[in-house]
DNA sequence: CCGATAACCATACGACGGTATGGCAACGCC
DNA sequence: GGCGTTGCCATACCGTCGTATGGTTATCGG
């Protein structure tokens, strides 16, 4: 049923997701989705919930991966931060349900909450990261871990932004998607200059 | 009627800025507002234009005043970009309405073509600050100006998110909003680094 | 002064969405 | 085998919202 949700906000927005329809898309009957969640609300948290899990399941699938790889933690971060960009066709849809949530949450406490704490989990990794790149030398001692995080992280929801509203095709004369890979390419180079002291 | 439906989204959000509530808000019968607005769609988006042209208006007289000072750029994008922040209540509420007209774009191509316009705009102005900053002296010559308006407009959108999340009080061991300045004031300072030669 | 256009209003209409209700089938425990 | 609990459904209900309609007042050019 949260599937179903997903799809229809992503596909058609918030107001295609009315119980009926998401009753008809995940193949129930009204009745039925009534019988798991007690009210609409209900049913909207519970799949925003399953959605921002799912993307944080990723990035940390991600960051299993590159720590086993011994990849360096700037080229971790640059693989997990596109997760969260509108590039594909998922993405994108996962993008339009955050926007259409994120505006939800401007009134509705508990949603907020939800997109609160995610946020703060997205800070907390990425500081994480850099207090790791301090330990094994690819940060300089200097950096303040807690605000690279803040920035990095506005950084990617900014871009995020930009990147739905011009896909594919030139801004100027370069593309959305190259200019978008190049900032944050520049900062991550910028906030760790060195190379891990730990792999040869 | 567009103040009206600003005051009615502000602070209650899209579901009760109906055509009932703005009338009455505006202090007018339903039937006059639709004498001027042909739907419910156009009047939203009257409002929203509306709004966007303020902000605009207002960094637009900043950079005026700034300039008239012979303010450094640096310093004049520093007091223009928190014009976009929701620092205090009515900017708050400017933030409330920006968020569900963002949500709305998702669905409403005329909506999302606005956002699309304001952001370009927000954009060019930077970008032109920064090619500015490269004549007088502020800007080192090899910085792309394109590049660094994406970036430093997406910083602000996303940090825009983050302080409207986490007012005043404390995340960590920060406020938010010192946060905020600090990672805006830091990434200025890289970007302009230079005396202005023009000024004495 | 008059007639038309614009400002303005109260209310009716039609549609739709969320929830409540009553009921049917199936399964499992005594 | 009965019986209650659970899974499941169709549909009725009620409120609300956007819009349509018909009419009344005011404004103003000729």
């Amino acid at each position: 049923m949260a599937e179903a949700v997903h799809r229809l906000i992503a596909h058609d927005g918030l107001d295609a997701a009315t119980m009926a329809a998401v009753a008809r898309e995940a193949g129930f009957s009204v009745g039925l989705v009534q019988h798991y969640f007690t009210s609409k609300d209900d049913l909207l948290l519970f799949a925003y919930e399953r959605m921002t899990a799912d993307q944080l399941g990723r990035v940390a699938r991600l960051v299993e991966e590159g720590e086993a790889a011994q990849q360096p933690i700037r080229a971790i971060l640059k693989r997990c931060m596109p997760q969260l960009w509108p590039l594909d066709a998922p993405r994108r849809g996962e993008y339009r349900v955050s926007r259409v949530f994120h505006a939800r949450a401007l009134d509705n406490p508990t949603i907020a909450e939800v997109g609160r704490r995610t946020a703060a989990v997205v800070r907390a990794q990425i500081a994480r990261a850099v207090a790791n790149g301090k330990e094994c030398g690819e940060v300089e001692k200097g950096t303040d871990a807690e605000l690279a995080a803040v920035e990095l992280a506005a950084l990617i929801e900014g871009l995020a932004d930009d990147l739905y509203r011009e896909p594919g095709p030139p801004v100027g004369e370069r593309t959305m998607d190259g200019a978008a890979q190049a900032v944050l390419e520049s900062r991550l180079r910028a906030l760790f200059p060195g190379e891990c002291r730990h792999y040869a």
